[in-house]
DNA sequence: CGGTATGTTGAGAAGAGTCAATTATGGTGG
DNA sequence: CCACCATAATTGACTCTTCTCAACATACCG
């Protein structure tokens, strides 16, 4: 058995990205089906890394959703970023690294330790470009929060969402799973559940989006990019 | 002559910076004293690198302060972060890397190349600490932007400016050179120059900021730090 | 069959934006 | 040294987006 095909859930999402990230090398590919048989689970808020803490090692995840989060004193709370599967989390070149941000699982996940790349190896290439990603998809939510009315802010997300778990075949053309309740989202665009979810009333009534039950679709992701100002994330010149 | 220590301007803030990243090797530190000879000028809104296009090589800001920035179609700017003396941009990992924000001076600045780093130099390690610092800069501006009023946010920024720039040797503990104007200020915040503007006048009146002539002092960094719920930039565990 | 988490709605307040004018400020050429 | 220009800072009046604080409805879970 390829660890590109799992027993019942068809093509695993974290192997599907990280060989479209590269080109994986045999051995990697190896690697990367034994990490992948080692894998933990954890449920909805549990904690995979503490902001300050040591980073004991760089995970891989599998199955999900999980998120980088900072809290403020008085309840405040951001979600720094989404972690999707296939993504990776702690990934860090210095030598004892601590957690620049805390991550929590937003769903039921599963997670392995991410295989170590030696350098050289096709892994090291898939990180990279992973790391490139991530640093872009950090640029965008600073955009987002920054400039973007709450209206574009969701629009946009959705379609970075769609490209990002269409990456690990986990989004059609349209549609995707999304498992984030109306404040978790507010969390992430900085904004509070009652206007995300206004925003989202105008939002379906104008038939950009649809959203029924953890199931979100896109009435026209072509349309819709081009409405929000939206650009490819494109990472590498290959 | 070292180059800790320039002939007219004393210890060069890039050396400064890099060599409290990491502890440098004497080989290090003489390749860098060697790149920065070779620094080149460019004018304020000068591109040092275009978003979507190939990075030929990453570069070390040695003077002035630039920014990584986005533009909306219809003229909205965000400013992604700041790039201040001793910080690397373009540093990317992956085989054929594209630019995935662009570059430009705010001041007149001095830069060079960033001298390669061998797996396992001392460069390596500066770098990667350096990276891990830029990467925990964005989430604080993901913080400031998500969830902080236009005062937190303009103190917050100034604490992280006051703590970067002291890195280099280029702030007191109170005070230092801030370049920018109110509008850019307010493009780094998501703000308008005008609600930047109304907002500083707050702070002075109220004792927090003084800002004149380009240079800023804090009354009081440690309370001022407190009220709005600063963490330290902390990214190893030396 | 509750009970808790999530989603929805309304009314009013507050923060931030817009537009437009006015006042410094710094640099330049005469 | 001064008039002039361009850029930056400041102010006022008004608008609009988003937040707050409830209350209420619905959905999911054991």
């Amino acid at each position: 058995m390829s660890a590109l095909r799992g027993i019942a859930s068809g093509p695993i999402p974290a192997v599907v990205r990280l060989a479209r990230l590269a080109a994986l090398s045999l051995d990697d590919i190896a690697a990367l089906e034994v990490a992948v048989r080692t894998a933990s689970r954890a449920p909805p808020r549990a904690e995979l890394l503490r902001e300050g803490r040591p980073v004991a090692h760089a995970g891989l995840l599998l199955s999900g959703w999980a998120a980088r989060v900072r809290l403020l004193d008085d309840g405040r709370r951001q979600i720094l970023s989404l972690i999707l599967p296939g993504e990776l989390f702690g990934m860090c070149q210095q030598p004892r690294p601590i957690a620049v941000s805390t991550v929590v699982a937003i769903t039921p996940i599963e997670w392995c330790v991410a295989p170590a790349a030696a350098p050289g190896s096709t892994f090291h290439d898939a990180y990279a470009t992973s790391a490139a990603r991530q640093e872009a998809a950090l640029l965008a939510q600073i955009t987002r929060l920054g400039r973007m009315t709450a209206a574009e802010r969701i629009c946009d997300l959705l379609l970075e969402l769609r490209e990002r778990l269409a990456l690990a075949g986990l989004a059609s053309e349209r549609a995707f799973d999304m498992p984030l309740t109306q404040e978790a989202l507010g969390d992430a665009l900085g904004l509070t559940s009652v206007h995300v979810n206004r925003t989202l009333q105008a939002l379906r009534r104008d038939g950009n989006v649809e959203w029924h039950r953890g199931q979100v679709s896109l009435s026209d992701p072509a349309a819709l990019s081009e409405k929000v100002g939206r650009v490819e994330i494109n990472v590498s010149a290959d």
